[in-house]
DNA sequence: AACAGGATCCTCT
DNA sequence: GAGGATCCTGTTA
């Protein structure tokens, strides 16, 4: 049973393991990471309700999906009690279901690759903004997150920094994925801001 | 109304 | 390893 309504950090690695259907792509989460809400500068939501991250203010379990280089989607997983905010974006997973589909939407990609990187992922299982807000525990949902069948082996839990995000430390460390996992996607540390002189 | 930047990915070298 | 694609979003004027 997933149990969303907690604070982050506490939720990101249960949900390793976990699966999540979309388009009739069924994979396995290996890989995702916590941003926190007004607290975290490395999250949307650090600067306050906007149009964009009202969702993440809202009761657990729906889905924050956001647009990012003029091309691709994100999928998060809203955490914690309503009116805190708190995401976990889902980074990479292994296509178990549905692979025929999945192929034909990425022509000529490994299949390892099918959802290494959480733009990809949405590609993958055609997850677009017409999901945002979606309850991904509901039962009939077009965008279903479903817990593990066990719950993940902690010691086969890995954790590190955020990929690609400058605002926030290194610590805690906000990112889990599961070890000895193809699918993981590939660190990038966050690009140096160019420095504007004045 | 205009602008700068981005929780990325792909291609080319 | 470097650079471009491409457009939504939030901020500023």
């Amino acid at each position: 049973m997933l149990t969303l309504c907690r604070p982050v950090l506490e939720v990101a690695p249960t949900l390793l393991g976990a699966q999540l259907a979309a388009g009739g792509v069924t994979v396995r989460v290996t890989e995702v990471e916590a941003y926190a809400g007004e607290s975290d500068p490395g999250s949307h939501a650090f600067r306050g309700r906007t149009p964009r991250t009202e969702v993440m203010f809202g009761p657990s379990g729906r889905a924050y999906v956001y647009f990012t280089y003029g091309m691709h989607w994100c999928l998060n997983v809203v955490t914690g009690p309503d009116g805190e905010a708190g995401a976990v974006l889902l980074r990479a997973g292994e296509v178990l279901d549905g692979l025929d589909a999945a192929r034909q939407r990425r022509p000529g990609v490994p299949d390892r690759d099918l959802c290494r990187g959480p733009a990809r992922l949405c590609r993958t299982l055609a997850v677009t903004g017409e999901y945002a807000g979606a309850d991904l525990l509901d039962r009939g949902s077009p965008l279903r997150l479903l817990a593990p069948p066990t719950d993940p082996d902690r010691r086969l839990v890995r954790t590190g920094p955020r990929v690609g995000v400058a605002g926030a430390g290194a610590e805690p460390p906000w990112r889990f994925w599961l070890a000895d996992e193809p699918t993981v996607s590939v660190y990038r540390p966050a690009v140096a801001r160019r420095w504007v002189a004045t």
